[in-house]
DNA sequence: GCCGATCCTTGACCCAGATCAAAAATCGCG
DNA sequence: CGCGATTTTTGATCTGGGTCAAGGATCGGC
């Protein structure tokens, strides 16, 4: 904390690493011009809450670096994770100006923000943005209803499987490391986020992972970073279909 | 089903029952003249299935009248319900060609299709339609995590209540029979139907709307016809804020 | 008005995962 | 390095909802 110098982030949009990804992965030479108008940069660290739900919003934007949820809380503390977000993702809906979910960084991270009501006109004049947004909202329903099977049909080993699965993949989109050898991947998440995400308690989280550790599924380095030895052998615990997987 | 001629549903766009909540909501004259051009009904029954999930779609298109649902299946034969579709609904995503879902009739449906290509191009050409599916698909998602706080951490009995209440709000949304007098609602879907929606079993369901008519939350006339004495007990009972529901 | 099919209810029992409790590992910090 | 705080693991026990099983309702067809 101390250590953070409060450097402002002096980006520029060619040079910015979710250049191609987030909504404006579209847009031509001068639309990024109009958006870098409006844009400015935030960062928020690990632990602190973005946004709280039913708060007003006046922006909305991309994480570009670092991992961010969304979770919604029941009046008696209990909690469910809803969404993942990570870089390139976006935040906030526009059309809407209250939150409907906590955002809270899980890591330190950079945020893109754009001033709601310039973004939104913006979005009318300008379809590129708009194309964009809605093939990301289509992917992020697609992410919501593969979940919907995993909190409510699968058992806990199978959740956890499937969670691991789910990193692994990302991972190897991201990272592109087309080694054939044993995956590695870091878990962003403690016990207690895992368990909001899978609707488990922290227990079971853990108890799951020692189970599939001593069943030789994975392997543990620390309490983080986790081993995937067969990758095909993780899919067939998460009870997914053999194939859906990372191309071999 | 033999009483049922096969009557080719002439319908024209300006006094379609969805024309203002539907894809082409925003569509002004000229546009929905084109959409003329490339739409054409399809009639299913109901127990039939619209589509399976992986088979190739040439189609997208909304529902008109009936309910149809949206499920995911296991090998094992486990089931999750992942989107129940109403009137106006959109079935099937531009920029995709095999279908994820299985997509099942549950009552008789009429559907209004598009032809999947030209639909696509007139979308590249008509940002009305962009838009508005854009605003439909956000929902959708708000809809889908909200379905996951209910499938991750309500009990049985809050996940009755919150099917209950979801159903009696959508009935209130367009019905607007301002009666201040009990809510009595339609139950749209069979037991089973409602255990896949929910991630419980048949008999959990049955067991837990018998319970609630045991203590007076509903009163069942049939098996399908539900009476709300009191909105505002059903939705202490699902665990939503007291206020979310329905406008007194 | 009877018959089979489908849908729903209820009971008895069991187990996966929650809860309660405590100890162990890890980490940041003085 | 040692200390408190946080996170994780593990154990013991309990319970909500699943599973298995048996009847009831309801409905369309003949």
């Amino acid at each position: 904390m101390l250590n953070e110098p409060d450097l402002d982030i002096p980006q520029e949009c060619s040079d910015c690493p979710i250049r191609h990804r987030a909504v404006c992965a579209r847009c031509e030479a001068d639309e990024l011009e109009m958006l870098d108008q409006i844009k400015y940069y935030r960062r928020f660290e690990a632990g602190q809450t973005v946004i709280w739900a039913g708060d007003r919003m006046d922006f909305v934007g991309s994480v570009v670096t670092g991992i961010a949820t969304l979770t919604q809380t029941m009046e008696d503390g209990r909690r469910q994770m809803v969404g993942l977000l990570l870089p390139s993702d976006f935040v906030g809906r526009p059309g809407r100006d209250s939150a409907a979910y906590d955002v809270v960084a899980t890591s330190d991270i950079v945020m893109c923000c754009f001033r709601k009501k310039p973004f939104e006109e913006m979005m009318a004049r300008t379809p590129h943005i708009a194309q964009r947004l809605l093939e990301m909202t289509l992917d992020e329903l697609d992410a919501a209803r593969e979940w919907m099977l995993v909190l409510g049909r699968k058992t806990a080993r199978e959740k956890i499987a499937s969670l691991i699965a789910i990193i692994a993949r990302r991972d190897a989109a991201i990272g592109m490391k087309g080694s054939a050898g044993p995956l590695v991947v870091e878990l962003p998440l403690t016990r207690e986020a895992m368990a909001d995400y899978l609707g488990l308690t922290l227990e079971t989280v853990s108890r799951q992972i020692s189970a599939l550790k001593r069943d030789g599924v994975i392997r543990l380095d620390g309490k983080r970073r986790v081993t995937i030895p067969d990758i095909n052998r993780l899919l067939d615990e998460a009870g997914d279909d053999s194939d859906g997987g990372l191309p071999t």
